[in-house]
DNA sequence: TCGAATTTGCGCATATCTGCACAATAATAT
DNA sequence: ATATTATTGTGCAGATATGCGCAAATTCGA
């Protein structure tokens, strides 16, 4: 089997993550000189070009996306490794990330900050706010809150309740017959969302007006009048400007999962954070089933 | 997350998989005093003991073995990564090795080594005779034959065909009656082995008066009379010493499956020795179903 | 019982690598 | 436009790691 440096490849998927000699020179604690180094000897040895070097940027080649693409489940096993060998030395983790999607990070988990820190004051939480699902394998977070059931098998996954979807719209919309309803939804990235196949067959013949990847634009134009709008209950109800419009259609809820590594679950301070989200979960978003 | 040298891990892996400071030295292609400081520094990184330093031999200790459990995944993505360096830059690889049990390695695949070596003089093949499956995911070798279906996602694996069974004894077995019957059988060992349930449902009450983890020897104390044996159908028929002895219930067969990982079929040798042996098993081991 | 072959441990000269400082370039904000 | 900030590339001195040689210890075979 080819043999090549293992420290060559961490250098190489350091840059490959923080897209920049500087950024990844910092996440090693190392000098960006000897990252670019480091690469350039990836490079001889492997004979091949990995990234374009730009005078302000670095850019993958062909052959460095493939290469990371390889390399992801040795990767995927540092990581795990490196869970380990914080849980085995009792790490003092004080920092906590947290991945989760923009709509549950501002509205569900955000107005608890304060308490959180009230409770867990040597805790720093960051939220890692993700348009898609956090990497946990990269070491991007710690924790995360999806939607899905994860599949991954290492990972520890616990089911901490249902998020309940509702139809909304201005205040006027209640009156008027549901025929003469515009609807707000996402955009077609996300046809294979549930709710969105949900609100496609109740929206039927009738206008879409504004499509957006973000719930929390989705809402505003709701609330500036625009139309009707699928949302969460927590987000929904709380909205003065919106009232919950009659269904038809049952609306499907998602389940909300909690996920994270067995080893990094026993640090106190990740597990305290597990806590504080189950805590949130519970209280906005019940199990139904 | 906890950072540290992957270079230390790398040299860490040789020395436990190579038993020997001066054999993970030779593996790695340096100098044995350089292991010795990058396991040394490991430990420092860590502050754990990893090996016990013996005047002629290293031990792991327990944290040690911890470390390699869970190093084992990292271990498993270098060594596919190395697989996939190994094909892309279309390495000369020149020598296969193929990891067999011993009753397949030398009596169903080493008396047709001469016929391969005339057809690819350029490929040195060697037969890896290990008495458990031997372990791809750390490169001990390009190509297994088993008789269980892999269960490994990341495996390519080739039905190639079914081993078949039989009951086999000395040529005075076949007239006298079942019941006067001696049997061989494997030993406590290999009690969970479909041909071991199916051969002691056979036997009932009558004597086991010999067993042995070793197939071949199973065979060679049938023909020297001491009872019957149950044998691949590829063994016992080759065998003048022994008769085919009939049998009430039907034998189960075993699957034969080749199995290698994706990016070493892409070498033309690995290739050239998967057909060889395909071709072997199909001769001699049709596929039943 | 004795000798040969390995293996580990240690010190030293050398080779390699790293960090630092500075220059050049491009994106961004004012 | 202009200043500011952030990035990459390069040369150099110091730090670090490596290989080599030799000694000590142990196992294996004769």
């Amino acid at each position: 089997m080819r043999k090549f440096d293992w420290q060559d490849l961490q250098h190489f998927l350091a840059l490959a993550h923080g897209g920049s000699l500087s950024g990844a020179a910092r996440a090693l604690g190392v000098d960006h000189a000897t990252v670019s180094r480091r690469i350039a000897a990836l490079e001889a040895a492997l004979d091949v070009k990995l990234v374009h070097r730009l005078p302000r940027s670095v850019r993958l080649t062909r052959e460095g996306e493939a290469l990371l693409d390889r390399a992801a489940l040795a990767e995927r096993g540092m990581v795990q490794l490196g869970h380990y060998l914080d849980a085995r030395a009792g790490a003092a983790t004080t920092e906590v990330r947290v991945s989760a999607s923009p709509a549950v990070a501002t509205r569900l988990v955000a107005p608890s900050l304060p308490a959180f820190h009230r409770d867990h004051p040597e805790i720093t939480l960051t939220l890692a706010v993700t348009p898609e699902i956090a990497q946990l394998d990269r070491g991007e977070a710690e924790l995360a809150i999806r939607l899905v059931e994860p599949t991954e098998g290492e990972l520890l996954a616990r089911r901490a309740g249902s998020m309940a979807f509702g139809l909304y719209g201005p205040p006027g919309y209640a009156a008027r017959p549901g025929a003469e309803w515009s609807f707000i939804g996402y955009d077609d990235t996300y046809e294979h969302v549930t709710q969105q196949q949900w609100l496609r067959s109740v929206v039927g013949n009738r206008p879409v007006v504004f499509r957006s990847s973000d719930l929390l634009a989705q809402q505003e134009a709701a609330a500036a009048g625009l139309g009707a709008v699928s949302l969460p209950r927590f987000i929904g109800d709380a909205d003065d400007r919106l009232v919950r419009l009659p269904q038809q259609q049952p609306h499907p809820s998602a389940p909300i999962w909690l996920v994270t590594y067995p080893d990094l679950f026993r640090a106190p301070p990740v597990a305290a954070v597990m806590a504080f989200l189950a805590g949130i979960v519970a209280e906005h978003c019940p199990r139904e089933d």
